[in-house]
DNA sequence: CGCTAAACTGAAGTATCCTTCAGTTTGGTG
DNA sequence: CACCAAACTGAAGGATACTTCAGTTTAGCG
C-alpha cells in the first residue's frame, strides 16, 4: 500500500508544546473517526482538527492507523481500569452484588462517548481483524476469569473459564448493541445485564423452571 | 466523496449469462472482501477475481458498497431463514428445547462461512454504523420476541420485548467472539449458549442459588 | 444469415490521499 | 543575547482508486 519500509523511527515529543501537540491529535482523530469514520479518516482532516501541520503528524505517528489504535488503547485501557477498579474494591461482597457493582461500573464508563465506542470498535475490527477481539477481550476476559474465581465455593461445577469467555463477550454483545439503539440510559439495562450473567452462573441446567418452583407472582 | 450524484439506474441483467456474471461478482466481493479486508476491497481486484472487466461491474452495481451491502443481505437472510425455519417446526417443543435447537441452527449457519461473516460484520459497521445493527438485528429480535410470547405462560414477569433485545445481542456477541478466537466448533458452545438463554429466561432474580441454596460461606 | 439489443471491454480522466523534507519558527539555556 | 535542538510548516512528488463511455463481442431470433 502507501506504507513503505519506514526507516526512521517517530519521534517522541520532548517538550510540553509536542506532548500537547499530540493529544490534541489524538482528540482530533476521535473526533474525525466518529463524524465520517475511517473511510473518511485522512491524515489532513486530522492535521486541519488538530489545527497544526500534516507534516507534524508525521513526527509522531506512523500514520492515521497508529493514531487510531491510540486512541483506542487509551478507551480499552480506560474501561478494563473502571472494571479493575471495581472488581478489587468489591472483593469483600457477594458475587451478585459484586457483579452488578462491576456492571454498573462497566455501563458508565462505556457512557462516556459511546459514538466513539462504536466507532473504534468497527474500526479496529476492520484493522486488526479477529486479532483485534482477541487481544482487547482476553484482558477483560481473564479478569472476570479471576473475579469468578474468587468465589469458586459459590460456582461448584461452572468452567470457570468458559463462563468468563461467555459472559464476557455477551455483556458486550449486549451493551454494544445498547450504544447503537440508544439504550444505553435505560435503567432496566443493568437489571437485564445483571440477570444475564447470574442467570448463566446460576444455570438453568437445562430445564427451565420458571413457573415451577420460582413462585412468580402472576400479576 | 467519489460517488457523484448518479444519473441512470444500473442495468438488471436480462439474460443467464448476465445473471451469472452478477452472482460471479458477488462472490469475487467476498472473496476479496475477506482475503484483504475492505480497506483493499478495490473495483478492479472484484472484477479481477470475478474475470470480468471493471466496466462490467458498474453496469450492475453502484460501486464497492452496493456490492458489500448486497453480499450482506444473502447472509443476513440465511441466517434469519434458518432460525425462522426452526422455530416454525419447533412449535411443539417446550421452549428449553426449542431455543437449544435454534441455538444449534444458528450456529450451523454461522460456521458456514465465518471470516466472511466477520468481515462483513465489521464492513457494514463502518459503512452504515448504528444504524446497520438496528436494521439486521431487529429482525432477528422480532422474530425472538416472537418465539418468546409462544411461551408466555412459562415466562411470567418476563419483559418479553427486553429479553428479546439482550437475548439476541448476547447471543450475538458470544457467537461472534467464537468465531473470531476459532471456537465455534467447541462442542461446550451450545450448551453454554443454551445456558445463557434460559438461564436469563430463569431469572436469577438477584440472589444466587448456585451450589444447592449455598447460604453464602464467609470466605 | 443478418440484425438488434444486451453484455462486455479497458484505457483514460479525475479526484484524492499519503508521505516526505527542505526550510522556518520556537523553546530552553549558558 | 546568541545559539542549538526541538517543533512545526506546507507545497510537491508519487501512487492508487473510482468511474465513465466509445467501441467490440455475443446471444437471441426471424
Amino acid at each position: 500500500m502507501y506504507a513503505k519500509a519506514r526507516e526512521f523511527q517517530r519521534k517522541a515529543p520532548r517538550q510540553a508544546r509536542a506532548r500537547a501537540t499530540v493529544e490534541v491529535l489524538l482528540e482530533a482523530t476521535a473526533q474525525v473517526l466518529v463524524e465520517r469514520g475511517y473511510a473518511g479518516l485522512t491524515t489532513t482532516r486530522i492535521a486541519e482538527r488538530a489545527g497544526v501541520s500534516v507534516g507534524t503528524l508525521y513526527q509522531y505517528f506512523e500514520g492515521k492507523a497508529e493514531l487510531v489504535r491510540t486512541v483506542h488503547q487509551r478507551q480499552v485501557a480506560r474501561a478494563f481500569d473502571a472494571l479493575a477498579h471495581k472488581a478489587l474494591s468489591t472483593e469483600a461482597l457477594a458475587i451478585a452484588e459484586r457483579i452488578e457493582q462491576m456492571l454498573r461500573a462497566l455501563l458508565e464508563v462505556k457512557s462516556a462517548r459511546p459514538s466513539l465506542s462504536m466507532a473504534l470498535h468497527a474500526t479496529m475490527l476492520e484493522l486488526d481483524g479477529p486479532a483485534y477481539l482477541e487481544r482487547t477481550i482476553s484482558q477483560t476476559q481473564s479478569l472476570v476469569g479471576s473475579v469468578l474465581e474468587n468465589h469458586a465455593d459459590d460456582l461448584r461445577g461452572v468452567d470457570l473459564d468458559l463462563a468468563a469467555f461467555v459472559l464476557t463477550n455477551a455483556v458486550d454483545g449486549v451493551i454494544e448493541a445498547a450504544i447503537a439503539t440508544d439504550r444505553l440510559a435505560d435503567p432496566h439495562l443493568i437489571e437485564a445485564l445483571t440477570r444475564l450473567v447470574l442467570g448463566y452462573l446460576d444455570g438453568a441446567s437445562a430445564k427451565l423452571r420458571v413457573s415451577g418452583s420460582n413462585a412468580t407472582s402472576p400479576g
